[in-house]
DNA sequence: CGAAGACTGGCCGTTTTCGGACCCGATCAT
DNA sequence: ATGATCGGGTCCGAAAACGGCCAGTCTTCG
């Protein structure tokens, strides 16, 4: 994930079950999400300033997520990626909250069987983890084989939604 | 200029008033030609087998080029290489006999006229030369940078070219 | 047997590294 | 002036390295 350094930001952080994240993005929309605590973490650019203001929406979203009230995110969001990339991340969001899929699986349905390194490298190029929801992308075995902010994170957020998943699904079903 | 390893391909050849070269190719086309004593010499790779049967239009038209009579070569080729060598390769065919342009006009009409060097690294690569006359490619001073066959093959090429060039225009201008 | 590891080779997009068949300007000697 | 020489800056494409994989074998223990 090659961060743009020009780009003036506005950034601001918010507690989570899962740490601190930071967020960063313009008065339109979100561009990045970090964990500061994980393994590809990586904080406040130079050009970015401080600001709660444009995240007020997000980050609404993120506590309502946290507290079992919302499992699809809708947020304006910008995209900093190649071509490839951003097809893996839009196909993220396909994946309903509380279900995953294997590397293999995503690659298939790129129409590329055989790029399942290649969509396990976009996972790992993830501007926003949670939002798109890499977590929810697993090995052929079900293994959990990485995470930006550590597979103990991804082992909570899948824990968390497989224990939270029910009620809600009910509660959509009824609609 | 990286030659594929498991093409079965006939080879043969040919002494010139630059050494001997060696052709390579299939029934249909001319894949490499290369000088064996030249610098970036290489010699028939363990898939190919002898054989001179394909050669005949290539020999008689490399004959003629070198008695003076044949100025531009006709002949199927097939070109091992990116789509960037692929495009400066074609772009030497169009370098008339006796002319010369430097690395930095080839690189301009690629639109891309940053790329002079990368221009040399694929004239560098010619799996063809003499037929693809990578030979009239020169520094922007007129320096004779470099050549596969040697800097004196190439000074032999440009000074016979400028001597016999002269004859055949006359005679293509009266057509 | 049989199922869970260990190992292997192949694949793919991205990132990094690398090596010039350049080129421009400065310098110096005619 | 003018031409030859030299060195540093820069910029490419190519090749190699790198993973958040996977399917097929082979091993190894219950």
């Amino acid at each position: 994930m090659t961060i743009p350094q020009t780009l003036p930001l506005a950034y601001s952080y918010l507690d989570s079950p899962v740490g601190r994240l930071l967020l960063a993005g313009d008065a339109k929309s979100l561009h990045f999400l970090s964990f500061p605590g994980g393994h590809k973490a990586f904080g406040p650019q130079p050009a970015w300033h401080p600001s709660d203001r444009p995240f007020d929406r997000a980050k609404d979203q993120l506590r309502a997520y946290f507290a079992g009230a919302l499992q699809v995110f809708d947020l304006p969001l910008t995209l900093h990626g190649t071509a490839f990339q951003k097809r893996v991340w839009q196909l993220l969001r396909t994946i309903p909250f509380g279900e995953t899929r294997s590397y293999g699986e995503l690659a298939r349905l790129l129409d590329a069987p055989k790029a399942s390194r290649a969509v396990g490298a976009a996972n790992g190029a993830n501007p926003l983890p949670i939002i798109l929801p890499c977590h929810r992308v697993v090995g052929a075995t079900g293994a959990l084989t990485g995470f930006g902010g550590g597979i103990e994170t991804k082992r909570f957020l899948l824990d968390f939604e497989a224990s939270q998943g029910e009620p809600l699904n009910r509660q959509l079903s009824m609609i």
